[in-house]
DNA sequence: ATTAAATTAGTAACAATTATTATTATTGAG
DNA sequence: CTCAATAATAATAATTGTTACTAATTTAAT
């Protein structure tokens, strides 16, 4: 799929790489035009598609607004916000042996699954107490 | 936040709550067309976001296309198939302490964690084999 | 260096969703 | 049972997030 470099590309991946905010293709465009002043949106995109497909990066889809993207592609679960929609890692073993469970159950062949737990972060938890 | 009712409203409901296929906002309008020839999508649209945000219904977020919905608001995980995009549920117990576990890691208020598990459903990889 | 293919920037098109507006339906007070 | 208040609707426009297209540029193999 990938078959040549590209410096706009490097610095996608490490940006996704660099940051732990979880950020949208936005975001990251944001950041790049600092320093690549006419990247293209598209090229963010385009790129953040085929790194996830590829398994650099990982994509999570939110129920709210536009896909985010992570750099930490080891197996481990989400927390989001539900007010401030930040998104952060949990420190917290994954249980893996779920999938061959799944497997039995439904006959299928199971990749791996995802957890998004929802809530009020300690911020949010704050705020509302004043 | 719902305030009076409406015929087309409790069409939707019944429709979501009937239905065991986790449909989006265009087979669901689709389906009600029939009944109600002049039902608008932007009705459904608007009631399946109130519906969804007052918990009668649960909304699945997809990384492919449009989000989803679930008549059974009870705690279930799910399981999508990569290849031909369906969800169905999962009939495993849900681990509801790790809502407690991730208050603590987090100092965060949980109300809920959802699941998806990815792979190749029994008929894909039945498919995949001729 | 030459050349073919991949990648890009820029823009247009697209799909999913939300907002607007004028009209209709529901509801509760009198 | 009226009837005004207002919530909900259909139709449509606008917005958001994303993908497709095209010509120009960059990459990497010869
Ligand atoms: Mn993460
Ligand atoms: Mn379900
Ligand atoms: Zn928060
Ligand atoms: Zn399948």
């Amino acid at each position: 799929m990938i078959k040549k470099s590209s410096k706009q590309r490097d610095a996608i991946i490490q940006s996704v790489k660099n940051r732990r905010d979880h950020p949208t293709a936005d975001e990251i465009y944001a950041q790049l035009r600092e320093s690549y002043p006419n990247i293209s949106l598209g090229t963010v995109y385009r790129n953040l598609a085929k790194l996830s497909e590829a398994g650099f990066i990982t994509r999570i889809s939110c129920i709210e607004g536009a896909d985010r993207f992570d750099g930490d592609t080891s197996s481990h679960y989400h927390f989001q916000c539900i007010t401030c929609r930040k998104i952060c890692d949990i420190d917290m073993d994954v249980d893996t042996n779920l999938n061959a469970k799944v497997e039995k159950l439904l006959d299928a062949h199971v990749d791996d699954h995802m957890a998004m737990f929802f809530g009020t972060c300690c911020k949010c938890k704050g705020l509302a107490k004043i």
